[in-house]
RNA sequence: GCCGAUGUGGCUCAAUUGGCAGAGCAGCUGAUUUGUAAUCAGCAGGUUAUCGGUUCGAGUCCGAUCAUCGGCUCCA
C-alpha cells in the first residue's frame, strides 16, 4: 500500500505487515510531524490507537462517513426508544463523535444505570421492527410549528436560530421524527447489533454554564460485533493504564484529603520529576535559554500591574499579611517581567530566553480535578522570551522546534492548534496581524499540520497549543506558545535598539512539558508505567537466589550504583520467582538473577522486563550497555510486555 | 461550580428484608534457603469518610458536609 503524508512524501509498505511497519516508523519520529492524507490515493486519517500496541486504524474518508451515518441513526434509534419509554422526555442533540455518539436529554428523574439497560432492550426492539428512515423538508415556520406540536422546546430553538427562509430537513422512522440533517442508514434494521450505551453524564444546553444542565448518555456503535468487542476491550485495557491507579501502585505520588488537587510526590515519583527537570535544563541551555527563579508569594500591585488581579482573581489565592494583600502567583510571567526591568536591556541582548520552572497555584473548581492532569498546584517549565518583532518567527520555530523535539524523543503524538484573536482583545489590529501571521508562518515552515481555533487565543495575544492524548483518548493541552504585547506595555518595558532609541519589546510566553504534573500524568499512560530505562526510577534490581548470596548481591548492587545507575536489592527469604513477579509488576528494567554460578564466575544473569530471560552476562559489560541506553535516552515504545 | 454516581483495614473486595464488620494480598513473627511471574504457618490491623437524625438496634434508612469517579464548563 502506497502511503502519502500530509508533507508530499511517499512511502509504500507491503500489506501484510504495513501496520507494523508504519508503526514502527512512526514511533521512530519519521512521519511524526505529519498525519497521512492519502491511502492508495484515497484521502484518509490514520492514528494510532495504543502505542503499546501498535494497532493502527486507518480510516479512509469513505468508512468514516459510514460510520458516522451508522451512529447518527444509532442516536436517533436511542432517542425514540428515551421517548417510547418515558414520553415527557425532552430531546435536545445528539450528534456522532469520534468513539461513539451521544443524546443529550431533559428528564425530570435522574438517568440510572438501571435505565440504559431498558432503553438498550428497547432499542433492540425498534432495530427488529426495521423502520423505514425517510426524509422530509418543511419550511421553517412549519418546522418549528411541528416541533412545538411534539413538545419539543430545544429543537424548537434550533430551528428559530436558522435563517428565515432556510427548509428544514427531518427524518422520520416509525412514530419518531427528529430534525436532523443526515445522512442516515436506510433503515434501522441496518444498525444491526454493534451498538453499546456506554455512561451517564451532565452537559450544559449549548455548552454554556448559563444554560440548564441535560443529561447526556453517551455511546458507541460499529459495522461490526468484532469491532464493537475491541473497543470495549481496548478501553477496558486502557483503563489499567491509568495514571492514578498506576501512581499508586508504582508508589510515585499521592494525593490527600488535606489538599484536595495539591499532589504528593513520593520518592520515585520524585525521582521521574527531577529527571525530567535534568533533561529540561540540558536542552534548554542548549537552545541558547538561561534559568531564573522568582517569588511564590507577590504583592497585590505587581497583580494589579500584570492584569491578574481584575482578571484571574477568581483563581488566585490570596491572603494579607501585615495589611497589605498578597497572591500566590497563578502564573510566572510578572516575575520574568520584572527581572527583564531590573536592568536597562540592549537590542544586542535579544533574544533574551528566561527560563523558570515555576511552581504555580490556581484554585481550580473542585470538579475538575484530575489526577496529575488537573491540579491546583503544578510546575510549568515556563520561558519568557523578550525580542524584536523581526524576531518573533525566528523564535517562535524555535520554540516549536523544541517542543517537537521533546515530544518526539518519548513518542508522543500530538496535534496542534492555533487560536486567534477573541472578540474581547486589548491591542492595534496590526500587532495582532504580525502576530498571527508570524505564528502561521512559522508553523508553515516547520511543515506542521495544525487546526486553527479562530478566536480562541488570549486577550494578550495569539497563541499555539500543543495537545496530548492519554490512555482513553482524551486529549491534554500541554505544550504552548503564546504572543504577549500587553504585558511589555503594562510594566514599561524596553530595550535600546541600534539607532540609540528606546523600544518596546515583544514576549513570548512558552511552556514545552506544560505542566510537569500533567506530562508525568501523560507519560505514566503512554508508556503504562514501563518507563524507558532514563526515567526508571529502579532502573536495575538485584535478586539473589537465597540468602547464601547476599554479599554478592550487595557487591553487584555497589558496583551499579558507582556506575551512576539505580539499583536495589530484594534480599528477602523469598523465592527467586517471588522477587521477580513484584520487580515485574514494579516495570523494573532490568533483573538481575544471582546465585552460586554468577557468584563464582563473576557474572550476572540478565531478565529484561520486556524479553524475560536473557542469560548471563558480565557485570561490566551488563552496566556498560545499560548506560549507552541511559545516556542516548532510548524509548523502545514498539516493544510489549509479556502477558502476566 | 453544575448534573449523576461512589465512599468498609495500606490495596482489592464481601457482609441476606436494619441484627456479633469478614476474606485475599501487602505488613509483622517463625519455619523454609529456594534458579526466572505468588513456599507454609501464626500474629496484628477497622469509631464502616465526617457530623447529625430515625430505630430496641445503622456499614445498611434519612439529612448535611467532605473527598473521589464519569461528564459539562474552564484550563497547563
Amino acid at each position: 500500500m502506497k502511503i502519502t503524508l500530509k508533507d508530499g512524501s511517499v512511502k509504500e509498505y507491503e500489506r501484510p505487515m504495513a501496520v507494523i511497519e508504519i508503526a514502527k516508523d512512526l514511533s521512530e519520529g519519521l512521519a511524526r510531524m505529519a498525519c497521512v492524507a492519502e491511502v492508495d490515493g484515497e484521502e484518509a486519517d490514520l492514528r494510532t490507537v495504543l502505542d503499546r500496541d501498535c494497532s493502527l486504524n486507518i480510516l479512509t474518508a469513505r468508512d468514516k462517513e459510514g460510520l458516522a451515518a451508522l451512529r447518527h441513526t444509532v442516536s436517533h434509534v436511542m432517542a425514540q426508544a428515551i421517548k417510547r419509554l418515558w414520553p415527557e422526555t425532552k430531546l435536545a442533540i445528539g450528534p456522532s463523535i469520534s468513539d461513539g455518539f451521544y443524546y443529550d436529554i431533559d428528564r425530570e428523574e435522574p438517568v440510572t444505570a438501571e435505565d440504559l439497560g431498558k432503553i438498550e432492550a428497547e432499542m433492540k426492539k425498534i432495530i427488529k421492527e426495521g423502520l423505514p428512515l425517510e426524509r422530509f423538508e418543511l419550511p421553517r415556520a412549519e418546522a418549528i410549528a411541528l416541533m412545538k406540536e411534539k413538545g419539543e422546546p430545544y429543537k424548537v430553538e434550533l430551528i428559530e436560530d436558522l435563517p428565515e427562509d432556510a427548509t428544514i430537513s427531518f427524518y422520520r422512522q416509525g412514530e419518531f421524527t427528529d430534525l436532523c440533517a443526515g445522512p442516515h442508514l436506510m433503515s434501522t434494521k441496518e444498525v444491526g447489533k454493534a451498538f453499546k450505551l456506554m455512561n451517564i453524564a451532565g452537559a450544559y444546553w449549548r455548552g454554556s454554564e448559563k444554560n440548564k444542565m441535560l443529561t447526556r448518555i453517551y455511546a458507541t456503535a460499529f459495522q461490526k460485533k468484532e469491532d464493537l468487542d475491541a473497543y470495549v476491550t481496548m478501553m477496558e485495557e486502557a483503563k489499567k493504564r491509568d495514571h492514578r491507579k498506576l501512581g499508586k501502585e508504582l508508589g510515585l505520588f499521592m494525593m490527600h484529603e488535606a489538599g484536595p488537587g495539591f499532589p504528593f510526590f513520593l520518592p520515585k515519583g520524585m525521582i521521574l520529576k527531577n529527571t525530567l527537570l535534568d533533561y529540561w535544563r540540558e536542552i534548554h541551555k542548549k537552545s541558547g535559554y538561561v534559568e531564573i527563579s522568582s517569588p511564590i508569594i507577590l504583592n497585590r500591585s505587581l497583580w494589579e500591574t500584570s492584569g491578574h488581579w481584575d482578571h484571574y482573581k477568581n483563581n488566585m489565592y490570596t491572603t494579607v499579611i501585615d495589611e497589605e494583600d498578597y497572591a500566590i502567583k497563578p502564573m510566572n510571567c510578572p516575575g520574568g517581567v520584572l527581572v527583564y526591568a531590573s536592568e536597562p536591556r540592549s537590542y544586542r541582548d535579544l533574544p533574551l530566553r528566561m527560563g523558570e520552572l515555576g511552581i504555580v497555584h490556581r484554585h481550580e473548581k473542585s470538579g475538575q480535578l484530575h489526577g496529575l492532569m488537573r491540579v491546583r498546584c503544578f510546575t510549568q517549565d515556563d520561558a519568557h522570551i523578550f525580542m524584536t518583532p523581526e524576531q518573533i518567527r525566528e523564535e517562535i520555530k524555535g520554540v516549536a522546534g523544541l517542543i517537537n523535539e521533546v515530544y518526539s524523543l518519548f513518542g508522543f503524538q500530538y496535534h496542534v492548534e492555533l487560536s486567534t484573536r477573541p472578540e474581547d482583545s486589548m491591542g492595534s489590529d496590526e500587532d495582532w496581524e504580525m502576530a498571527t501571521s508570524s505564528l502561521r508562518g512559522a508553523l508553515d515552515d516547520l511543515g506542521l499540520d495544525y487546526v486553527v481555533n479562530e478566536g480562541d487565543g488570549a486577550f494578550y495575544g495569539p497563541k499555539i497549543d500543543f495537545h496530548l492524548v492519554d490512555a482513553i483518548g482524551r486529549t491534554w493541552q500541554c505544550g504552548t506558545i503564546q504572543l504577549d504585547f500587553q504585558l511589555p506595555q503594562r510594566f514599561e518595558l524596553e530595550y535600546i535598539g541600534a539607532d540609540g532609541e528606546k523600544h518596546r519589546p515583544i514576549m513570548i510566553h512558552r511552556v514545552a512539558f506544560g505542566s510537569i504534573e500533567r506530562f508525568i500524568g501523560i507519560l505514566i499512560e503512554h508508556f503504562a508505567g514501563a518507563f524507558p530505562t532514563w526515567l526508571a526510577p529502579v532502573q536495575v534490581k538485584v535478586l539473589p537466589i537465597s540468602e547464601k548470596y547476599e554479599a554478592y548481591a550487595k557487591s553487584v548492587c555497589a558496583e551499579l550504583e558507582s556506575a551512576g545507575l539505580r539499583a536495589e536489592t530484594d534480599l528477602r527469604s523469598e523465592k527467586i520467582g517471588y522477587k521477580i513477579r513484584e520487580a515485574q509488576s514494579l516495570k523494573i528494567p532490568y533483573m538481575l538473577v544471582v546465585g552460586q554460578k554468577e557468584e563464582t564466575e563473576g557474572t550476572v544473569s540478565v531478565r529484561s522486563r520486556f524479553k524475560g530471560d536473557e542469560g548471563a552476562c558480565g557485570l561490566a559489560a551488563f552496566i556498560e550497555n545499560v548506560k549507552e541506553e541511559i545516556a542516548s535516552r532510548t524509548v523502545r515504545a514498539v516493544e510489549t510486555e509479556k502477558d502476566v
